[in-house]
DNA sequence: TCCATATTTCGATGATTATCGAATCATGGA
DNA sequence: TCCATGATTCGATAATCATCGAAATATGGA
């Protein structure tokens, strides 16, 4: 994972609406959830919606694909899976947050 | 970890020399490195590294202390904790995400 | 074909962020 | 006290980001 790809995760989750559809798309699961639900759910308009939507999705976050007229987004795991292994890493000094990351579990 | 801090954790990290900052002061380990020091490695103005240092410090992500006439600078351990604990509890439906995340300590 | 629905793209606007030289502040040695 | 050093704050500027209504695009049903 490029530390290019890295930031650009990282500016996607650094906004307070795109954190919360994030976590929205974490709980839906692989099934995912309409952009249209998830403007309702989060009370912002749906181009505003999208505007974030498309950030989340150029940092490999999300995946969407078409169900009839409406546009279903899921969470993309393995990408987030390497942010924290990442994050694991490089960030954390391995050992030294490792532990308590494994009890958060 | 408040919502709110954690947007401020990421966005802190989001950024080229943030990141980098951090990291060296990660390698760094406890002992931590002089504003300067960091300033020279990263190749980058004093004062725009003061700027991104604000940044980490406002995010609780490193500490300072004052040695002599340097400030030395040290990588908050326990908050990049609590930053991966929560995106693993939040943002990776807990079980999906902590084995890889184990595997990468 | 025509219309309604679901979503994105466009365009304009305001807000926030990044950059960096100059000025300022704090510390310690001569 | 005076000067040099290490760092931050200030101020101006350019760049990027967030917001949201209006217009455009895609789909499916009447």
């Amino acid at each position: 994972m490029s530390p290019d790809l890295i930031v650009r995760s990282l500016s996607a989750l650094a906004q307070e609406h795109r954190l919360a559809a994030f976590r929205l798309l974490v709980e839906a699961g692989p099934e995912g959830r309409a952009a249209g639900a998830l403007a309702e759910t989060l009370d912002i308009p749906a181009s505003s919606l999208s505007f974030h939507l498309a950030q989340l999705s150029h940092a490999g976050l999300v995946n969407q694909r078409r169900v009839s007229r409406s546009i279903i987004y899921s969470a993309d795991f393995s990408a987030m899976n390497g942010l924290i292994a990442y994050l694991t890493e490089n960030c954390c000094a391995g050992a030294a947050c490792a532990p308590t990351a494994q009890l958060a579990c």
